[in-house]
DNA sequence: TTGTACGCGTTATCAC
DNA sequence: GTGATAACGCGTACAA
């Protein structure tokens, strides 16, 4: 393999004009690059990948971490950060987080052997406690939907609970007041916060999740049918179905058709996330919108903000709160089944 | 970041030692080892992945070419030559070919700048010229699954036309003598060649594929059932169908279906692979055995030895032949249709 | 516009 | 058993 100087020599100049030549960084006489070029042509050049990598590190960098990169929600994410890295000419190295805490630390210690600068983190698995120590590790590592107090300026968070919240409530003000739920099994932040929310909604109303209306399951298609199975199972009653996200809802729609009942003449269900699949499903799923493209742009402004030169105060919106999407899987109770 | 400078002065040893210690190369006492334990966790060192790689470019580290990950024939092949080269302690770096001529040159050139010594590559679009270069420039690479004359000792391929062949034969000695075949449409060695092997075996009884009895798609489930859509529009007679691979096969045998016609029943189904959906589908699929694991074995040994300091000779096996797997698909006839 | 010289973090080699 | 020192190949201040 021929290296840069062997380019150099052979046309007659310094390696470093060789390095200008290829990256274009400074101007270059235009006798002195056609040589260049004809040797870099002549040779067939190959910069070396790990060569480059390493005099480059200091060079600012971006670092991500994403569970998954094969479900919709982190494709988005991934795809809204690639671009805005593109867009601030920043280099993105991706690290895989999976689905346990050990795999999510690892992957911070994997992005920083890579030299990155700036680091988005989405967590799920991660201990208020570890995340803390990582915070005070890291100076530049900001969290993309997880909300550690003392670090509100670099969190960058979904209300779920509120988002919960409305949403149930959407569904007392159309009448419902039988309801039964299914949340993830997992007990993470988001399950906790939207089984909260869902509630402090009910209980607003003088009702309450009894134990026999709430089902758990995996965080799956699959989850969902199973944990509408063990409802009715329970022989639970009810007119409204909250569920913890999209896809569960997705498998209750099919357990429940499956036992007679149809969606949403009999019940309404209601998702989370609005992913991809709430847009084309039968019937399509009314749902909590969660603006993660938006969210990963400001996670990515504010990590490489972190790690700027000049460290201007900018305002920065931590807080983001999902939005009904009303599709067709529920339904306004008619009046005479209220009263 | 610590670097290993930092360690090596907490430890009060050189950086030489902290080295050592981390990669077990040599042996360090047992006192000293743990002052360097204790400094790296201190600093909760991590080694920079790029000096790393630098430093390690002398290493041998074989490289390997495929089109995709996610295609069952290339998973085997992939994890074949991971646990090769895991077992004969070689780096190992993969590229992605895709589909197409400039793709499959592109990923030897990264190969290359990663510093690769061997590469084993399967191609599908470099013409015979652009392999012939490549073979000539790169001493190491060597060829999975293609055949260029005058480097039979460096190809690793599957007599694809005798193959063909002996399918096309087992038919015949089944009583078939209506005969039609769907193709890959794209003209590569695969295609062409099977298709040859179709095409004698056929003649040898005195038969041959007709115009109308030959239909060629894409090389996917769809292009399957296009394919048979395209011989029925055509009044295409037959009780035999070669198909050029199991994805084709199975495409095919939905569409006869839709057209009322039952696999292996009406009308004989082969595949040619023997992919995981062969041994999975209903009926499971008659196919030809495509021993991939072997070949890729004895591509990564090739590429090996090749850059080996001993260059001792060693026995190559370029030619393998895929053999008949017997399923339900097919089905011998009946003496009375066959008189 | 171009060249020199150094740094990046690690490992191999040779001394000691 | 351990420490200097020299690569590894490229980018880039800094100097010219």
């Amino acid at each position: 393999m021929a290296k840069i100087d062997d380019v150099a020599k052979l046309a007659g100049v310094s390696p470093a004009t060789v390095s200008r030549v290829m990256n274009g960084t400074s101007a270059v006489k235009a006798s002195t690059r056609e040589k260049v070029e004809a040797a870099l042509a002549q040779l067939s050049y190959r910069p070396s990948h790990s060569a480059r990598a390493l005099a480059r590190t200091k060079k600012t960098s971006l670092g991500l971490v994403v569970a998954t990169f094969s479900e919709p929600f982190f494709m988005s994410l991934t795809e809204s950060i690639v671009a805005f890295a593109t867009e601030n000419e920043v280099n993105l190295t991706t690290a895989i987080g999976g689905d346990s805490a050990e795999g999510e630390a690892e992957a911070i210690d994997t992005l920083l052997s890579h030299g990155c600068k700036a680091i988005v983190m989405h967590s799920k698995y991660l201990s208020v406690e570890q995340l803390t120590d990582l915070l005070n590790a890291i100076p530049s590592l900001v969290l993309l939907n997880r909300l550690v107090l003392g670090f509100e300026d670099r969190c960058v968070w979904l209300d779920n609970r509120v988002g919960a919240e409305n949403m149930a409530r959407r569904l007392i003000d159309a009448g419902h007041r039988q309801f039964a739920c299914i949340n993830r099994a997992e007990k993470i932040d988001d399950s906790v916060d939207r089984f909260a929310g869902w509630q402090r909604a009910l209980q607003h109303h003088g009702m309450a999740l009894a134990e026999h209306s709430v089902a758990e399951a995996d965080c799956t298609l699959a989850g969902g049918y199973d944990a509408v199975v063990q409802l009715l199972n329970n022989k639970a009653s009810f007119t409204a179905l909250l569920c913890y996200d999209d896809s569960m809802a997705l498998g209750a729609i099919r357990a429940l058709a499956d036992a007679g009942l149809s969606v949403p003449k009999h019940v309404s269900i209601v998702g989370f996330n609005d992913s991809y699949m709430a847009r084309t499903s039968y019937p399509k799923l009314t749902t909590m919108h969660y603006p993660v493209e938006q969210m990963a742009l400001e996670a990515g402004r504010l990590a490489l903000q972190r790690i700027a030169a000049e460290k201007m105060i900018v305002q920065h919106v931590g807080r983001y709160l999902p939005v009904v999407i009303a599709r067709q899987s529920d339904r306004r109770l008619a009046m005479e089944a209220v009263s």
